[in-house]
RNA sequence: GGAAAGAUGGCAGAGUGGUCGAAUGCGGCGGUCUUGAAAACCGUUGAUCUUCACGGGUCCGGGGGUUCGAAUCCCUCUCUUUCCGCCA
């Protein structure tokens, strides 16, 4: 969420940056500021009149300590008063403050200023293409076929065993899920992110702690008997190990990489664009995740951005980056980069990792604090992508690499895969 | 599933109604000593809201209550640990 101080000191600014995603938030902006008014000025009073509460409570206890038990109990009369009164502040307060909260909690975070306007995919701005798209004979043949012929993948068996979205990878396609795991997160140890392995389930307050609660709350499997909720990417269990806390700036930058497997409900998403690999509601996803001070997060972002595409292009795939426009991208994000390879046989761009700065729009919600060197404590900003999303990197493979003889592995799989091609 | 104990500052751990935001130890930071370091010694060290500032308020797992006054008493919820049972 963002700040009071944000939208109080930069109003005109926020509204306009708003705007870019599409939000006209004048007025909800001008009762967030009435409402603080209004807390703060409660909030005078309250204290005041806690603080003479305080000074007639110490006075009795003096008063009793030397004796005095007539001018204690005076004394105790002329609190009556005060405690109702604050007892009227304290509710009032309380009123106000979940009023302005459940006010500014559906502003979403501030777009960069580099954010493309616009409000669709349309308007994304693609800044990198590259990779050669490979042409494919007459009978190539898209990825769930061939997970059929080569028996890699088994659709049907999935939803035998659980339903539509859930499939069951054999053989040479297990293999291949984790190689590209192991592979993940080795490219990413080696660039600095130290390996978690989290709980891929999560209590609720993780789940307030990322933003994917209240309002995503249909998206997670919720395990009712226990309230715990399958985590939708490990985003939620990696940022929330530093909910509630301060970091020292000397330990900044925190990378944390992590595998886990993802469950989206993807309630309401049907159609042709679902087949095969390309939307599932169970995945394999390495993600890196990164905790940085706020004069280096943009540095951080291009650095991720560069790393992912490193590992992309290492696999041989044709892709792009594009800079999503302020419509098209999350709630939470200041800048998103996404990155997209090309299904040679689908004939269509699949996104495979979108790698995000949130700035401190997720650290205030988290409470996730760094200490400067001169003891100042402020929100730090934290940034995550996908290094990488696993399903549509292999439909990409498969159908990319397809040849009369067999799906070619790319090279720097085949230490982990130990074979190079799928018969 | 059954039984018991517990939740206090970065950690450990005291504190059972007033002067307690909280002893003590460890850790951290600063200093003395040292060529440097260690040891020793001295000092310092929570967060949060509000205020231009002085100051004031809040926080001892969460919520509610008793009281002039609550870390301390009562109710309730959540979580953790231990033992037994079951079990990868």
């Amino acid at each position: 969420m963002l700040t009071i101080k944000q939208i109080k000191e930069n109003k005109e600014y926020t509204l306009e940056r708003l705007a870019v995603k599409g939000v006209d938030a004048r007025e909800t902006v001008d009762k967030i500021i009435a409402l603080d008014d209004l807390r703060r000025q409660t909030q005078q009073q309250l204290d005041n009149s806690l603080a003479e509460q305080n000074a007639i409570a110490k006075e009795i206890g003096k008063l009793f300590a030397q004796g005095k038990r007539d001018e204690a109990e005076a004394a105790k009369s002329r609190t009556t008063a005060l405690k109702e009164l604050s007892k009227e502040l304290e509710t009032k307060m309380k009123e106000t403050t979940e009023q302005m909260n459940a006010l500014i909690v559906t502003l979403p975070n501030l777009p960069a200023e580099i954010v493309p306007h616009g409000m669709t995919a349309e308007d994304n701005v693609e800044v990198k293409r590259a990779g050669e798209i490979p042409t494919l004979g007459e009978d190539a043949k898209p990825h769930w076929e061939l997970a059929q012929k080569y028996d890699i993948i088994d659709f049907e068996l999935g939803v035998k065993l659980t339903g539509a979205g859930f499939p069951v990878y054999k053989g040479k396609g297990a293999a291949l899920e984790r190689a590209l795991i192991t592979y993940f997160l080795d490219c990413n140890t080696e660039a600095g992110y130290l390996e978690v392995l989290p709980p891929i389930m999560v209590n609720e307050a993780s789940g307030f702690g990322t933003g994917q609660l209240p309002d995503k709350e249909g998206q997670m499997y919720h395990a009712t008997a226990d309230n715990f909720y399958m985590i939708p990417t490990a985003e939620v269990p990696v940022t929330n190990i530093y909910r509630d806390s301060i970091v020292e700036e000397k330990d900044l930058p925190v990378c944390l990489t992590a595998y886990t497997p993802c469950f989206r409900r993807e309630a309401g998403s049907y159609g042709k664009d679902v087949r095969g690999l390309n939307r599932l509601h169970q995945f394999n996803k390495v993600e890196i995740v990164r905790i940085n001070h706020p004069d280096t997060s943009y540095e951080a972002l291009d650095e991720m951005v560069a790393h992912v595409e490193k590992i992309v292009a290492s696999l041989g795939l044709p892709y792009r980056i594009l800079r999503l426009s302020g419509g098209d991208m999350s709630f939470t994000s200041a800048l998103t980069y996404d990155f997209e390879v090309y299904s040679a046989a689908q004939q269509r761009w699949l996104e495979v990792s979108s790698v995000s700065n949130f700035e401190a729009f997720q650290a205030n919600r988290l409470k996730l604090r760094y200490r400067s060197a001169d003891k100042k404590i402020a929100l730090a900003h934290t940034l995550n992508g996908s290094s990488l999303a696993l399903p549509r990197i292999v439909a990409a493979l498969l159908e990319n690499n397809q040849t009369p003889e067999g799906i070619k592995i790319p090279e720097v799989l085949v230490p982990y895969t130990r074979f190079d091609m799928i018969k």
